[in-house]
This record gives structure tokens, sequence and C-alpha cells, in this order.
DNA sequence: TTGCTTGCAAATGATTTGCACTGCT
DNA sequence: AGCAGTGCAAATCATTTGCAAGCAA
């Protein structure tokens, strides 16, 4: 899948990011450049952003960011599944959570009035939900 | 409102950070740093971005991040309304827009649902709708 | 070979910070 | 006077990029 996406667009499937591939798909969850490399000690740094830049431009992998230090990255819900994130203010963890099909399809119901609306066209949309983890939830 | 928030944390409501609130008061929409130094040339950016950070940590301003280059300021949702992003992929506008109550309503049980699920504490949420605006919407 | 990939080291650029000065209180 | 706030210039630090070497088609 990641491979033929990659070929499509005449980019090659090298070692290096079937890793980076291998290594997104075995977290749950999204992870930040730092994290990856820690699971991946063979892969270098600039290489792995450059092939995360290139293989999320190929729709392989996507990137979140948010206030945090780093960015986090996921593999693109095409090859997973639609979903969203639970991001704890605390420590930065990011969660991945699934939404019920009827509210999701009330959101996009929702976006669709957007394009006449504002002649915005929707792509897709990202929820994310913040507060506490498990683990932080006692702090102030 | 901006003026006691800051009060409250023995922080003066000086007049670059009443000219701050007024831009972002300004601006229906979420404006960059280098936006809001634009309209108003007088302030300077050093102290732009620590009277930023500083009323963002007093809940008078909210920081908005996403991939592109620079961040975003908006006026803390307490002090105008809750609302969401519509989030222009080509260009980086950023626009405001408000959900049905019905659909909040909806959003915020779901959330609910999680802190027994997960042990997570829901804070509050971002919606963001990515695609392209009006200005925009010919493109690839 | 020919050109895409890689890794290292150096560059970039938004944001932060040190420091001396100004201005409230 | 005394301390918070400001502006300038210098420092940070995640991420990007130049370049020479490695590898695949």
């Amino acid at each position: 899948m990641a491979r033929e996406r990659l070929m499509d667009r005449d980019q090659r499937y090298t070692t290096g990011r079937r890793r980076l591939v291998e290594v997104l798909a075995g977290t749950g969850a999204p992870v930040t450049l730092p994290a990856l490399l820690a699971l991946a000690p063979d892969l270098s740094q600039s290489s792995a952003y450059r092939n995360l830049a290139l293989m999320e431009e190929a729709g392989v992998v996507r990137r979140l960011v948010h206030g945090a230090e780093h960015a986090h990255y996921e593999l693109a819900e095409d090859l997973t599944e639609h979903h969203h994130h639970l991001i704890c203010e605390e420590c930065g963890l990011i969660t991945d959570i699934t939404l019920d099909a009827a509210l999701e399809r009330s959101l996009d119901r929702a976006f669709d009035g957007l394009a006449e609306a504002a002649g915005f066209s929707p792509r897709h949309h990202a929820l994310d939900v913040f507060g506490r983890c498990a683990n932080c939830g006692a702090d102030a």
C-alpha cells in the first residue's frame, strides 16, 4: 500500500522509508521524530525528516503539529482508519480515538454546508481534544 | 475583560498589550505575528511575542499552530465565542465558523465518554476543517 | 553510468532570551 | 526609588538544505 503510493509518484520504497512506515505502524499512536529515531537508531535524522516529508506529500504519512516542541507523525488515514486525537496538555502524549459513525456523518454534513455558505471546499477535518491524560490527571 | 484577566494574575494591562487585544478583536479571524505587526507597526516583534505568550498564559489569547510557517493568534474563546476553523491548505487563510449547538452538544457528550473509557479528562476541543478557500478553490 | 538516496555538517527561520533602558506606581 | 515592561540584538532549536559519497536501475 505505502509502496504503491510511492511508486505512483515515481518514488522508491527504500529501506529507510520502509523502516519509517514499519515503526509508524508499530506504535499505535503518533510519534515525534526523536521518538522515532529512538525506535530505529539506524536512521539518520535528516533522512528521516526528508523521507517523512516526502511520504507526507505522497499521502503515506500525516504530520501533526501542536503547540509542543516536536511535530508528531502517523500513517495517513487511508492506510489506517479515520480517527481523532486526545492530546495531553501536560506531557504532550497523543492518543487515537474514533468517533461514532453517526456523529462523523453529522460533522461531514455540517462541513458540506460550508461549501455554499463560504465558498470553502472541505477536504478533510481534524478533531483534537485537549485535556489531561490518565498519567497527568492528578495535576493542577 | 482582558484587563481583569491580567490584573488577576498581577500583570499590567499596558499600552502594548491593550494594542494587541484591540488588533485581535479588530480582525475577525486569527492572524500571524507578521500580520499583527503590519496592523500595528509601532509594536516591537519581541514584545509582541512576549505579550502574546503572557496573555495566552492568562487566558486572554489563544495560539493556533498548523503546518504553516507562522502561528496564528486570536482572542481566547471566553472573550468571544466557541468556534472552529476553516483552514485553507493553499494560502494558509484561517476563517472562523460555529457549529450547530446540538452538534456541539453531541461532541461534548462523546468526549465525556472518554473520561471513563481512557481516563482522559477533556478540557476543550478544536475542530479544524482543511480544504480550499474561496480564493484558492480553482487550483489543483 | 545516471540519477535518486543518504548522512554529515552547515544553514534557515520562527520564536525566545539577555541586558540595559524606560516608565509606571 | 523600585520593579515590571520594552526593544534591540544575540541565542535557540526544530527542521531544512548543500554537498560528496553510496546504491539501485
